[in-house]
DNA sequence: CGCGGCTTTGATGTTCATCAAGTAAAGTGG
DNA sequence: CCACTTTACTTGATGAACATCAAAGCCGCG
């Protein structure tokens, strides 16, 4: 396992805490938290991509976040809850590495640099939720498009050119608005001369200005 | 200190953790976290309330959360980033206790109790604030005011009638709305008989109603 | 007293959701 | 493999929700 993954972890902890490890194979759609599910694992994404959701009372979905590669997928609530509060899905065929909750919280009593580790990957993320969160809510529906087509580009597939990931469905409910504006939008930043569009492939033109776009509407 | 603090430590482990606590006042409008500071202390709430800010690119502040008596104020980051992203400040006099950040993690590397106790408080901090953010979003103009409401009397003041910490403009930084549109609310929502409002005392009338509000708009 | 901040109300315009309707793409069963 | 159904995508028209602008009252404070 990656030493990227806890920085302060010797090698031998690291592999005693991963005897137990599962993989756990995904395809694209598929649930891999159910929102109310007991939390009994700990999990974290080995490759693909997937979509932390929230189903509201009127049966709406929230996008919360989206995880990449060596993310924790049980990001939040794992050691504050008893239950997930959210749902995990993969949007690419992923892989997962799973591994017993109890054993890691064990691992996390008895050995104070994992602990510290786990903490600080655990608030990364965290952060970046909250942080992520704050900034789409402060935009409008032009700054968020912006937001999130710079968001793939960058951290996810680091390209100006990329397939979508995801349907216009999921970046409205990502962004708290509705498909039609979603795609309003995207038709006109491509009219801008701002991105191109093939189906689900987006090729950035303009970096700078949708940069701009995202920052001040 | 209180055992309410962290559940799992003994006492002398608490006490030795909390020498060098220093207890600071503050007096309301008081700024106690400076949002670009070097992250040297850990700090919680004594007495009061607090407000946790961001101020965006074009000088608006948001409202990340409210934080009342032992909660964490360093609540996110702590671990994560050398550098506050948020300012904390005082709506009510308030008192805080700050112990150094460095001793408090030399304390978690060698206390796993300490250390999971810790990381159970950080995590239900943090999963308040996404999952609320997530429940604001959701919501439009009366949804928002009817659940900060509702917030105030449940989980701040546990009273049906209780003084408004906050200001309007306040509430509409909490709720991404303007602060027209707070009090055009707040006064629909008086003549409608759900509450009643004298300056910033506020009487709610039908809790009920006012859930419903919340719930559907 | 007068100034600045907070509050309030009204009028107007912008942004966005909703509804409707149609095309394209993708899965499904015979 | 084709007809069939469903799901995703797209555009336009309309109305609702909300921001913005303007103006005035209130209150605490130097």
């Amino acid at each position: 396992m990656q030493s990227l993954f806890f920085a302060h972890v010797t090698k031998d902890v690291l592999e005693d805490i991963c005897v137990h490890k599962i993989e756990r194979q995904h395809s694209k759609g598929e649930t891999i938290i159910q929102q109310g599910d007991p939390i009994k694992e700990f999990i974290y994404l080995k490759s693909g991509l997937v979509k932390l959701i929230r189903t509201t009372s009127e049966n709406k979905d929230q996008i919360i976040s989206f995880s990449k590669p060596f993310d924790f997928v049980s990001v939040f609530s794992v050691f504050s809850s008893e239950y997930y509060n959210y749902s995990v899905i993969a949007i690419d065929d992923s892989i997962t590495c799973i591994l017993d909750l109890e054993e890691v919280k064990r691992h996390a009593l008895n050995n104070g640099h994992f602990a510290m580790d786990l903490m600080y990957r655990m608030s990364t993320a965290t952060d970046h939720i909250i942080i992520d969160n704050m900034e789409i809510r402060k935009k409008q529906l032009k700054g968020r498009i912006a937001h999130i087509l710079l968001y793939f580009a960058r951290n996810i597939y680091k390209a100006n050119n990329f397939e979508l990931p995801v349907s216009r469905r999921e970046i409205a409910e990502y962004i708290g608005m509705t498909v039609e504006n979603v795609i309003r939008t995207l038709s006109e930043f491509r009219k801008d001369g701002l991105i191109k569009i093939y189906g689900k492939e987006i090729l950035i033109l303009n970096e700078k200005f949708l940069e701009e776009v995202s920052e001040h509407g």
